[in-house]
RNA sequence: GCCCCGGUCGUCUAGCCCGGUCAAGGAUAUCGGCCUCUCGAGCCGAAGAUCCCGGGUUCAAAUCCCGGCCGGGGCACCA
């Protein structure tokens, strides 16, 4: 045993010592020991002892002879490879005790459309649910209320369209406003066993009994009067602001705001009607209630929201408590902010109000529209959600990382087309006999997408302001002398080892005769810069929503005839 | 102010729960080279982290404990 110790120490110390300029150093050998040698922790201070002296042994030896005896006697040792890590999101706590059929759950206000930072909740739910377990995503429109975030009733349908384009299809879909009497039968049940009371003091008052963390007067009431204002509230005795139905907690509780929350309140939907009950109801859950019932009715086991949340799993826990029920798992992750992206749903609303912004898809904005107008493609979302992950702490995420991912997956599918933008030069040709022929590599990687081939006859083309060199190549037709301070070009041969032996400038063009005019519309902070240029003729068959490069510009989306939206270099 | 939660390359992240194969891995951005009919992609390389600070426990701490500092979230009859 010892003898044996003593090698696996040599070994790791020699590797030590030449890896690091001939000093080996003792922890770090002693670790390499255990690591090998897992027994040797229970006689851990012999080991370091042990360790100790080999190393001083190794570190008086030259570095020449370390190298030596390490190749001679463990030439293994000398490749240091390293293990491979597999993306993956670590595994959820409590999955084991449903079995792997974790539901999971979004839950979105259908007050706007979804935007990145809905996308997070969303990807990740999904992601637990149906990629890593084989379980249940469901989709959930929280709309209790119809006064001060009102639904919007098209968002329905929108938030809808926004997740299966996201990539997040929902095995069930529930609403909330439909659900009114599961939610009344569960407060009845909380009155019946008092851990629920009506109060009818002014929010002022309620405000005061919580800061001073006193009991609310009203809750010293037996269940059968609270039974009875309950039924007024229903029936509309009550009008706005005048009956709230609290859920007992701890009067005292060290948060103010949990001690008995509330959770249901009247509401005017005569003056503010919901889009899709109309009056039909006054007394309305909170997010709180309505969310904590539904949780459990539908069968949620884990939920994953972000940190601002955190409060409302420990009120929810009340509900869980006095009802008899199983919390679900609740994992909240911390902020995600897109540098440089409009994404808050106040400030994206006024600026649409104002004129700042087009419309919900304004290019500038982080709706999942705008990105997706961009030609931002969900994958490179997933990609952006699944790095950023669940952790607790704000991540500071920059739109290059966005759009590098989105390079991975648009680059092999974006066929290359030539674009000019002004200011471009026009330029005559001179040497080539008309028609002229060009073919233009459809795209690098993929050979077998062949070429395109563009053909002219009046010998004029438009070339991009930076070709200042006195030749030049023009991409699929020939190299050209430039002449007469660039207003013509004197073709030479059309040999692309030509071009790179006398280092050309390669550059894109579009013959005069037949070229399409076209803009180019791009995102800067909160401008929209206009790019307007030349395309090659074959840009007007280009299919609106398709993403195409152009060349030494960037990627762009077909917007529509002759409107292309750059999406980044 | 009160209540929670965090802090690893510029940025994002792995490792932390269960201390040792970590003098810290990957990605992105940056810089160099190669390759390429693009300023795209690819390949190779460089640089970049006092693992927030201080103390404690231990043979051994990014990892466990305590304190501090800094940052974030919440404090609605909104969700």
């Amino acid at each position: 045993m010892e003898v044996d110790i003593r090698r696996v120490a040599l070994k790791h110390a020699l590797a030590n010592a030449v890896k690091f300029g001939g000093k080996a150093r003792v922890d770090s050998v002693v670790s390499k020991v255990f690591a090998e040698v897992p027994e040797a922790r229970k006689a851990a201070k012999e080991v370091v002892e042990l360790v100790k002296e080999v190393v001083e042994e190794v570190n008086s030896m030259s570095p020449e002879s370390q190298a030596s005896l390490l190749s001679e006697l463990w030439p293994e040792a000398l490749s240091g490879e390293r293990k491979v890590e597999v993306k993956r999101l670590p595994p959820l706590p409590g999955a084991e005790e449903v079995g792997g059929k974790v539901v999971t759950r979004f839950a979105p206000n259908p007050d706007f459309v979804l935007h990145l930072g809905s996308a997070r909740p969303a990807i990740l739910n999904y992601y637990y649910a149906k990629k890593m377990y084989n379980g249940k995503f469901i989709l959930r429109f929280e709309d209790t209320d119809p006064r001060t975030k009102r639904p919007m009733p098209e968002a329905y349908d929108l938030i809808r369209e926004d997740l299966r384009w996201l990539g997040t299809p929902w095995d069930e879909e529930y609403i909330q406003s439909q659900r009114m009497e599961v939610y009344y039968e569960v407060a009845e049940a909380l009155i019946k066993s008092g851990n629920a009371y009506v109060c009818t003091h002014s929010q002022d008052e309620i405000k005061a009994f919580r800061d001073a963390g006193k009991p609310d007067p009203c809750s010293f009431l037996p269940p059968e009067e609270h039974m009875e204002r309950w039924e007024k509230m229903l029936s509309g005795e009550y009008p706005e602001g005048a009956a709230v139905l609290r859920i007992k907690t701890d009067p005292a509780h060290p948060n103010p705001s949990v001690r008995d929350w509330i959770a249901f309140r009247v509401l005017d939907t005569e003056k503010t009607p919901h889009p899709l009950t109309g009056d039909k109801y006054r007394v309305w859950p909170t997010y709180n209630f309505a969310c904590a019932v539904d949780d459990h009715m539908l069968g949620v086991t884990h939920v994953l929201r972000g940190e601002e949340h955190a409060v409302n799993t420990l009120k929810q826990e009340y509900v869980y408590r006095h009802m008899g029920w199983k919390p679900p798992v609740s994992i909240h992750f911390g902020r995600m902010n897109l540098e440089g992206m409009v994404l808050s749903k106040s400030v994206i609303r006024r600026g649409i109000e104002k004129g700042l912004f087009s419309s919900i898809d304004d290019i500038r904005l982080g709706t999942l529209r705008a990105l997706r107008r961009r030609g931002i493609l969900p994958e490179a979302i997933w990609d952006l959600v699944l790095e950023v992950g669940i952790k607790p702490s704000t991540a500071r995420v920059s739109v290059d990382k966005l759009h590098a991912f989105n390079r991975k997956y648009l680059e092999p599918r974006a066929n290359r087309y030539m674009f000019v933008p002004e200011p471009a030069k026009v330029a005559s040709i001179e040497g080539l006999e008309a028609p002229i022929t060009a073919e233009v590599i459809v795209h690098p990687s993929f050979p077998e997408r062949g070429r395109r081939r563009i053909t002219f006859s009046k010998p004029e083309v438009y070339l991009p302001s930076d070709v200042a060199s006195s030749m030049v190549r023009l991409m699929g037709l020939g190299n050209f002398e430039v002449v007469d301070g660039g207003s013509k070009l004197r073709y030479l041969n059309n040999d692309v080892s030509f071009a790179k032996k006398h280092e050309l400038p390669i550059v894109q063009w579009a013959p005069v005769e037949s070229s399409v005019r076209g803009r180019v519309l791009k995102a800067a902070g909160t401008k929209i810069e206009e790019i307007s240029g030349y395309g090659e003729p074959s840009l007007a068959e280009l299919p609106p929503g398709e993403q195409v490069q152009f060349v030494r510009l960037g990627f762009v989306r077909v917007e529509g005839p002759e409107t292309y939206i750059f999406t980044h270099d």
